[in-house]
DNA sequence: CGCTACATGTAATGAGTTACATGATTTT
DNA sequence: AAAATCATGTAACTCATTACATGTAGCG
């Protein structure tokens, strides 16, 4: 469940609403990580029952009561021992892969059409994140720039893209140069 | 559900009972997909309600009675709905990337060893993937060698682990290197 | 004597998605 | 008038993991 640590990772920056915590989320982890409000307020909830957070209502005149949560010592603790400790590479299952390996069981233009589908959207995600990376939301001064640890995730998803972007070109060419079917 | 249409595909080529079903997926998907028997013996018996499979029992003498599963025309035709249907790209969540997104919080020397961990199992996996890529496991002949899909699932592991370790790579030194901490 | 291979499952739990439910205010 | 923003949740369902349960045969 790591779900907890991203939630206790950004409140312990700041004291913050389910909300704006989704909303924080969306804005800085959303290509490697995303959850569903349905998600957030019960494992906030099960977290202040756990004593590492503890919850202040406020009352508010033009928009509904916020639960505001705050990180505890007991939730900077266990936030540090979870970032100390190594975490084993989980196995992440890939479904279009598995496609792929069956792909002789149809016609080949309708596996190179779904590749080159894809192509196209790894290459407007590398878009994305170059222009992340190169910090420029234009609206933001400098200040606002990535921290290294932030950049390294952008970096990532760059050199993934790139990486499934050269495998997805090498795939079509090998699949339509292919005598079968 | 994913695992429905690996089963049909396996199955596809020929008929078995889960116990072999397993040692199939291990041998051949296990990079991309992984399946325990808990999971595919209820999956198959589910498929076989839903006229996908047909079920045959083997009475055998020294080992346990067998259930054979064969394909039937109705799972023919799922599978191959499946293949031909464009499958959105899903979102894979990263917990390693949160941990690192967060480094901050802790001593960088913690953030630098667990990169290193990674990068090391990285490296023995493409090793592992490159062994496989060549196909050339000594004992086989060339007959025994991949398929243009299988080779295509291969290159997909070996392009994404060279992107990873080049990740690694320039992670630690930009840590090892940085100011703060 | 213990381990591996063969062969099947159930039950409990965890993680996450989707649908449902409510309701005011502000923007288009 | 419709949509988005703020703000909270519950319930049902799916997918997958882990633990539990059974039992024979063959090998070292």
């Amino acid at each position: 469940m790591s779900l907890k640590y991203a939630l206790l990772g950004f409140l312990n920056c700041k004291s913050m609403t389910g909300y704006q915590l989704k909303k924080v989320f969306d804005k800085s982890v959303r290509n490697f990580w995303n959850a569903s409000l349905s998600q957030i307020y019960p494992t906030l909830n099960q977290m202040k029952n756990d004593g590492l957070l503890t919850m202040e209502i406020k009352y508010q005149e033009s928009s509904p009561n916020a639960k505001i949560y705050t990180i505890t010592d007991s939730g900077r603790e266990e936030l540090r021992k979870w970032l100390i400790e190594p975490l084993e590479p989980s196995q992440h299952r890939n479904a279009f892969l598995i496609k792929i390996f069956f792909g002789a069981n149809i016609d080949k233009v309708l596996i190179a059409s779904q590749l080159k589908h894809r192509l196209e959207l790894a290459e407007n995600n590398l878009a994305k994140y170059q222009q992340i990376r190169n910090g420029i939301t234009e609206n933001h001064s400098s200040e606002d720039g990535l921290t290294l640890f932030e950049s390294l995730t952008v970096d990532y998803g760059i050199k993934n893209m790139e990486a499934v972007i050269s495998w997805y070109k090498e795939s079509i060419e090998k699949i339509e140069s292919s005598q079968s079917n």
